[in-house]
DNA sequence: TAGATTGTTAATCGATTAACAATC
DNA sequence: TAGATTGTTAATCGATTAACAATC
C-alpha cells in the first residue's frame, strides 16, 4: 500500500474523499473499471483539478492518459478513510434522532456497528432498535470501557449534551458525532463533528427570504 | 429596521448567525441583557473578531464600550435570518429519517411547519406523524402548488432523490434540505443544503485511524 | 476622564482553480 | 507517434484574525 505523502491538506478534503468513494462504488457496480477525474467530477459537480489535488495528498493513484482504475482507487480510499475495519459505535439518546440513526443501515454497510443505545427512559430500556439493545445510561461508562468503544453519536437534548460528551470522553471515546444543537467543548484530541439540523433550515430560510434581491445592493 | 450593508460575505457567515441567535436566546432566557463579542465568542468557541465581522456585514448592532443589547440583536437576527415569519415545509419520505424530522419539535418552534409528509407506502398513507398527515407521493405536485410550499426535506433513498428534487422544483419549491447521499443537480436559483450522515461518520473514522500519527510525517 | 469594546482595515492564512509539463 | 489525462505548480480567490482608531 502506498500513500501518506503530504501532511497538510484542507479540512474539506476528507469529506470529498468520502464522496469519491461512494461515486466509485456506484461506477464499480455498473461495471465501469476506469474513470477520469473529469468524468468523476462531472458526476459529483466537483472540478477535476480539485479531485486530482485531493488525491495527490495521499498518493499517485492514476495513470496519465488513462485515468484511474476504479477498483484500485476504491481499495486505496477504503484504506485511507479507515473503512477497511469495523467500528463499534454507541448512540446516546433513544429519541427520534437516536432511533433513526440506529435504523440507518448505511452505517452498518460501511462497517459501523451500533453496539448499544443508551437512555434514561425506563420504558425504553430493555427494548432494542434494529437489533441494538437499549441500555440504562448509568451503565455507559462500563460498557464503553469493556467494549473498547471509540465512537459515539450524541442524540440528546442540548442541555444534556456537554455532560454526556464529558462522560463519553472520560470512558475512552475519542470521536463524537453530535446532533445536539450546542457547541460541546472538548479536549482537542477528541474529534467531534456536529450536525445542526435547525441551523440548516435557518440557512435555507435566510436564502429564501432574499431569493428576490439575492445580492444586496441597498446600503443603509 | 436597519441593515443590508455589504453584498458579499462568506458562505459560513449565515450558519454562524444562526449560532449567535441561539446563544442569544439562551442569554435572554437567563435574564442577561447585554453581551460583548468576547463573551459571546467564549460561549461558542468563536473568535470575537469573527463575530464582529459577521455582524458588520448586516449593520451596526453594538455600542462601543458596552457590547450588544441581547434583545435588540435577537430581533435583528430574527429578521435577517427570515425567522420572523412562518415557513411551510413538506417532507418526502416517511422512513426513519423523515419521521425523525417530522417529530423534531425545534423546527416548529422556529416557525417551520411540516405541512405534510409524502410517501409511496400504502401502509403509511393516511396516518400522521406528530400531527402532520402522510399523503400519497403522487399528490405532491398539487399539494405544493395549492399550499404554496417553498421548502422541502428530502428523506428518500439515494436512487430516488434526483427525481424527487426535480418534481419538487417543478412544483415551485425553491429550497431543499437533502438527506439522500447523492449530489442532486439543480437549477442555481434553487437552494439545496445536504446533510450527509455517512460522510460524517466516515470523516470520523478517518480521524480515528490517524489519531496516533495525526500529522503525517511519512513520505512515500 | 479612563476603560471597555465596537466596527473596520490590513495582514495572514487556507482552499480552489487554471494551466501545463510529464507521461501513459 | 498523437491524444488524453495525470500530478503539480503558481495564481487566484475567499475566509479568518489581529490590530487599532473610533467612540460609548
Amino acid at each position: 500500500m502506498a500513500r501518506r505523502k503530504k501532511y497538510k491538506f484542507p479540512k474539506t478534503t476528507i469529506e470529498r474523499l468520502s464522496y469519491y468513494f461512494r461515486a466509485l462504488e456506484d461506477l464499480s457496480k455498473r461495471g465501469i473499471d476506469t474513470v477520469s477525474s473529469e468524468a468523476l467530477g462531472g458526476k459529483l459537480n466537483i472540478k477535476s483539478s480539485q479531485i486530482r489535488k485531493d488525491l495527490s495528498y495521499f498518493g499517485d493513484f492514476g495513470k496519465r492518459g488513462m485515468g484511474y482504475d476504479v477498483k484500485y482507487l476504491l481499495k486505496e480510499l477504503k484504506y485511507i478513510l479507515g473503512l477497511d475495519r469495523e467500528w463499534s459505535v454507541v448512540i446516546v439518546g433513544a429519541g427520534h434522532i437516536g432511533a433513526a440513526m440506529a435504523n440507518y443501515d448505511s452505517f452498518r454497510k460501511r462497517g459501523f456497528n451500533i453496539a448499544a443505545i443508551f437512555d434514561n427512559d425506563e420504558k425504553k430500556i430493555g427494548k432494542e432498535i434494529n437489533g441494538s439493545p437499549i441500555l440504562p445510561y448509568d451503565n455507559i461508562d462500563d460498557f464503553v470501557k469493556q467494549n473498547k468503544i471509540e465512537m459515539a453519536i450524541i442524540a440528546v437534548p442540548a442541555a444534556a449534551a456537554q455532560a454526556v460528551a464529558d462522560k463519553l470522553v472520560e470512558s475512552g471515546v475519542t470521536a463524537i458525532l453530535n446532533f445536539a444543537p450546542v457547541a460541546v467543548q472538548l479536549d482537542e484530541n477528541v474529534r467531534c463533528l456536529s450536525v445542526d439540523l435547525t441551523t440548516k433550515l435557518e440557512a435555507l430560510a435566510y436564502y429564501m427570504s432574499y431569493s428576490q434581491d439575492k445580492l444586496w445592493k441597498i446600503y443603509s
